[in-house]
DNA sequence: CATCGTTGGTACAACGTTGTAAACCCCAGG
DNA sequence: CCTGGGGTTTACAACGTTGTACCAACGATG
């Protein structure tokens, strides 16, 4: 492969005028510009980006950590992160973290070897001062809440209000015996929706039943299928279900359809995260939905800024969502 | 962040010395070794691996490419390929493409620039000499078919047969107005799984009806629901669906359900992938399941080897698959 | 004609790492 | 005492790129 010797050599110029005009330096005679663009499509010049990287200090490279691509939310985030970066010149590298806490750290703790500019990481288990020894002086931008607050810039919705609106819309339909499923032992967003599911509950006046409020410590479609198998051998099994996040509500739909629950008529199901899928699906899925785009395209562009100042207060944005209201809670079913 | 001449000064032996050290060379004074070891905690050295790569003529980078993350297949397939691609040391790059010639002529050219030791590449649209004329010298290996005969290494299912297999099931039903959804001008699965469609077809001796083979330019939900619409026109609509992905079935699941038919009793439904997605559906999707996994490992294997020495005569690997029944096919349906 | 500023070009060093080769030390053997 | 040969360490160069400093040629100015 050919390097700016080569082209040197053929174009009977030194290495840094074919570097000059490679990098659009503007005082190139134009009998040396013509001969060295002429050498540059012959030889087929590519820039080695690993020394160009080395010489400049910056690596043109950023890690997206998250639990797993399996899981839709992740992967269409992925997708738009992919985008976002593409428009500043940033390589992403996907590490996944299983979700796992041992998985994060080893995942965080791999990343301060200079090959990264910085880090977008959506934790799931991570504790505090996992960040502040795992890796240390990496821009880093986090993706959601997280349990402790830390001096990191931080991009997300609002998850209480999100949840209140969902909940809201539930009570709105006359149900009163609301379920939620996806709290989680220390997930920060399941607090925060769990938080806005409580306080919408006694907004409206409804009491706070224990029972009614599943735990799932993975948001899969067959946890949310076991969770609602759960809720259904109540005494009294609740006429509408709030789920934290698409996957699960899709677990509900199959197992509500089993027993030969009507959704929405015997209860009506939220999901969270508006997945394609849950669009598709009959009932077609009410559901929280997140500007997943907005989301990319700030934490691109946070990092970029924490990477061009490191001393900056860290910021903490808030993106849109709105209810995406559908068949699981709407008028008549098709079920 | 600290470098070798850092780690040196502080234990004061030579750069090299610490190299040796870092690398486990082992010739080296215990009182020198010892000196060092502390010296590297002390300073919590990491190497740069854009320095030892330039080095090394190595990059530790390896390039997916693929159409895009939200459709889940490839979600799937770029998860695993990750994991496997960590046991052999190697940082995934994604890329996607969106599935255009463009785009894939893009990223292909821009994949020459030194920063990837290989890629493994998911055609859609890409003809032949473009991998030719734009990732010269690269090692590649091909996921799935593609039109043209190339001297590339490539895994995939045998999709003749898979598609055989998935259209003798519908048969063995009893249906004889079998559609088949995802027929594409240049696509070279889609051209396989057509083939087997045919094929079985006419062992079944069924007449090949062109009315019921309807094209798909895009493989999403939406298209599969378009599709059925216009199959579902027809003045003899078809009794059974074969599609060449399970989102196509998903949109054909939904299209079916709003005018009313049952499935299967009305029509039989088999799709294509086996995402998880379609296990949860109601019904269930019948599907062609290929073993993602081990595409993605033989995929990351290929890579090695071809990396290792490129002088090899390139290989062909065919993955195993099976026939996933389920409610979309199967004696009852819950719809 | 000397001086100056501008334009165009080059040599060199440096980024952090590792391979090569040479130097150093020490001890055994002549 | 010298020599040889191992173990141990180091200086140097190189990977491909770009920033800095410097040099050369030129026309304009005094």
């Amino acid at each position: 492969m050919a390097t700016l010797k080569d082209v040197a050599a053929l174009a009977g110029v030194s290495v840094k005028t074919v570097s000059n005009v490679v990098n659009g330096y503007a005082f190139v005679r134009p009998e040396n510009r013509r001969r060295v663009e002429e050498a540059l499509l012959t030889t087929g010049y590519r820039p080695n980006l690993g020394a160009r990287n080395l010489r400049r200090g910056r690596t043109g490279f950023l890690a997206l950590v998250l639990p797993e691509l399996v899981v839709p939310y992740f992967a269409e985030l992925a997708g738009l992160v992919l985008q976002a970066a593409q428009a500043h010149e940033w390589n992403v590298l996907i590490e996944q973290t299983r979700g796992t806490r041992e998985g994060e750290r080893a995942t965080l703790a791999s990343l301060g070897t200079h090959l990264i500019d910085g880090a977008i990481v959506s934790p799931e288990a991570l504790e505090a001062r996992d960040f502040g020894e795992l890796a240390p002086g990496i821009p880093v931008v986090v993706l959601g809440e997280h349990s402790v607050d830390l001096p990191l810039d931080r991009v997300g919705i609002d998850n209480v209000r999100a949840a209140e609106e969902a909940v809201r819309h539930l009570v709105s339909l006359g149900r009163t015996r609301i379920a939620a499923i996806g709290a989680h032992p220390y997930r920060g967003t399941a607090a925060q929706r769990l938080r806005g599911y409580r306080s919408a509950l006694a907004a409206a006046g409804l009491p706070l039943r224990d029972e009614l409020v599943a735990t799932a410590l993975n948001y899969h479609r067959r946890d949310g299928a076991a969770a609602m198998a759960e809720l259904l051998a109540l005494p009294e099994p609740p006429d509408a279900v709030f789920c934290f996040n698409d996957l699960l509500a899709v677990g509900v739909l199959r197992t509500a359809a089993e027993r030969g629950l009507r959704v929405p008529e015997d209860v009506a199901v939220v999901g969270f995260d508006n997945n394609e899928e849950g669009g598709y699906n009959r009932p077609s899925l009410t559901t929280v939905a997140p500007d997943k785009a907005a989301i990319a395209h700030t934490a691109v562009d946070l990092l970029r800024r924490r990477v061009e100042t490191a001393d900056r207060p860290p910021e903490r944005v808030q993106t849109p969502f709105r209810l995406e209201v559908r068949e699981s809670t709407g008028p008549a079913s098709g079920g």
